[in-house]
DNA sequence: TTATTATATGAACAGTTATTCATATATTGA
DNA sequence: TCAATATATGAATAACTGTTCATATAATAA
């Protein structure tokens, strides 16, 4: 059992912390779109995708590595709803699901001090 | 080489992307921070310190699992700045570092009512 | 149709990470 | 001092993840 100097405070904060608990598939979702933008190849592709809509190879030019790595982490952002990507031609044209993304980035880069 | 319709823009795009593409430690540490709090356990004790500090053991009260698990995702928070901790007597009471780390929880959860 | 280009994807491997278990450290009270 | 309590941590293991390689799919042109 608990001991501490405020068992009052910190257990009814414990209990209102069960009660606002949001359910387990929204942290699930909320987990799996930070996991999605955690890895600096995919924080890579958001950053390049800031500048505007661009097709895998100017992508994979944009910031670096293989064509099939970036086709992959393409595919991880896609399903995680950061990006949407659409058919044209023989390409397809990836760009910032919405401007959430953007700000999420923003915010973020405010938290730890660094200039974008 | 590249032969979609949009050439010309999409290369425009990349040059760009590749000017103001963060320097390496810098996304470094982005995505770390994302890092730290892309796991629904790190999350769940993220959203329980929303009702205010608690100590471990209340801490534990309301997001489940072990104690020596939460210990050490405690440490990973803490490592990464997104709460901080103070002794207390025996206990050690920890809160969420500062108001950027609601704001992002707080949009991202936007972002995921969103859509999804 | 076949060849070429653009993109996607399955499998395997390497590196990373979360949990558990046992134990260590630190504070308090006796 | 010793015992009890609260928290932290090292090591081991299991699960997860990113990349590479080879290949598949899709669109277009000849």
């Amino acid at each position: 059992m608990a001991q501490c100097d405020h068992e009052a405070q910190h257990h009814l904060a414990a209990e209102a912390a069960k009660t606002n608990m949001p359910q387990e598939e929204d942290i699930g979702r909320v987990s799996a779109l930070f996991k999605a933008i955690s890895e600096p190849s995919r924080l890579k592709i958001l950053f390049a995708l800031r500048q505007g809509e661009m097709c895998v190879y100017h992508i994979v030019e944009a910031v670096g590595g293989t064509q099939s790595a970036v086709s992959h982490q393409l595919r991880i952002l896609r399903d995680s709803r950061m990006i949407k990507a659409r058919r044209d031609g023989q390409n397809i044209v990836y760009s910032l699901a919405d401007e959430h993304v953007l700000a999420v980035l923003e915010l973020v880069c405010t938290h730890v001090n660094c200039k974008i």
